[in-house]
DNA sequence: TGTTTCTCAAAGATATGACGTATTCAAGTG
DNA sequence: CACTTGAATACGTCATATCTTTGAGAAACA
């Protein structure tokens, strides 16, 4: 998943700074003056740079160097970006974020997995939603995460719709981070799970509306749990 | 907005192919191969597939070549993602995806248009919405379309959502596709706009429920009519 | 004095040659 | 037949040279 090699490392190092605003809009960076702080050649650094200008995080011009651009250029569904603002100083304005576009699509997604979920896929989600009542009960928290996350990206995949998919690891990071920074209840919310258990069963049976308002519920109470946790 | 120099115009040589399917999944390319094909060095042919590799819709590996990723990978959030694939042969599939997305997103953010919209975005909204009575009326589909790109945009931005406000590029690509494939009534709906009169009174009102009730309506009816025209 | 034009140096952009390194495939070996 | 080994291959990295753009200050001019 994540880019490989040297411009990978250095990669690593920028993307953060900056997403962090420790290196704000603005700043100008050199490509020689990477070079020597990093200890990598020109080519390095250059490819890298062209990564982070593909994400609209920075500008290269002649003559002026590599700018930082202005934080709304960013191309803020970049999962790497996303990653990058959640593990630094942003992480409450990006969980924010994340949290409106979770709760205006995961009931979209859940509607539409409730006509397009494969066998298969309800079968799973049945599951799951047993896994999690098993696991909130035994108060394991990380096995709960796993089927949680699970849970969540299989509704989105059963969407059929390949970009509502793809925000599965977007709410998987949203999820893991929650939880890593313990801005959610230490023990699982029974009534949240047995919101999980309705979505897989609506899902499973076809009822589109149902499936939506559950999953709707689900998210609404994330959001607003985040809410009073941010203040 | 573009990505500047030679890797630029190899990425819009190699992005529209891979991304129509033209080079089909699992192909490989050869670094070699390219610089001969588009006459470039070795540098250029470097950056243009980094940037590729960061829209993971390639993968660079020693002893192998470039393998062009399954779509189920590409980053599909990504505007030139996006722009590639409605300019190819994936038309028909990425008007679809993005219409869910739109039917999720956008009755969203009209609803936290109505409680966060600035005093200027809400006159600005109400005289877009005039004009788009206007230039409805004078048949100026080129003025109309502009209007109603900027309409949409205008509300997704008002949401004070940076995820959502990034899709206004995006919905604008969909609005302008859809005008020049001639996938709508060549003539704008009465009923249409009227909805987005209401939005944009609901808005001024701040009546956040009818918002998103007469954002859904209108996402909903393009749609449907994507849907008739697509079959 | 204010404005325009010119010049030059700074910084990235591109090209190229050399070498490093991981990976695959096949030949060789037990 | 399984395993080891080695060599070919294609990308990865480095170093260097040269080109091109552009911004800022100097110079010329009104």
């Amino acid at each position: 998943m994540e880019i490989q090699g040297l411009p990978g490392r250095l990669l690593a190092e920028l993307g953060p700074a900056i997403a962090s605003g420790e290196v704000p809009e603005g700043a100008v960076l050199r490509a020689e003056e990477l070079e020597e702080r990093f200890g990598v050649s020109r080519t390095v650094v250059r490819e890298s740079v062209r990564i982070l200008e593909g994400m609209r995080m920075v500008a290269s011009r002649r003559r002026v160097g590599i700018t930082v651009q202005p934080k709304s250029d960013w191309d803020v569904f970049d999962p790497l970006v996303i990653r990058w603002r959640l593990a630094g100083a942003d992480r409450p304005a990006q969980l924010r974020s994340l949290g409106s576009l979770r709760l205006a699509v995961e009931p979209a997604a859940a509607a539409l997995a409730a006509h397009h979920a494969t066998d298969d896929e309800r079968r799973r989600l049945s599951s799951l939603a047993v896994e999690l009542t098993v696991t909130a009960r035994a108060a394991d928290l990380a096995a709960f995460l796993q089927h949680d996350i699970d849970f969540h990206a299989t509704v989105l995949r059963a969407s059929r719709n390949e970009m509502f998919a793809h925000l599965g690891d977007t709410v998987g990071a949203v999820l893991t981070g929650r939880t890593e920074y313990h801005l959610m209840p230490h023990q699982p919310e029974p009534y949240a799970i047995r919101l999980h258990r309705e979505v897989a069963e609506a899902v499973c049976a076809g009822d589109a509306e149902h499936a939506e308002r559950a999953m709707r519920t689900i998210v609404t109470g994330a959001l607003e749990e985040l809410g009073r946790q941010l203040g």
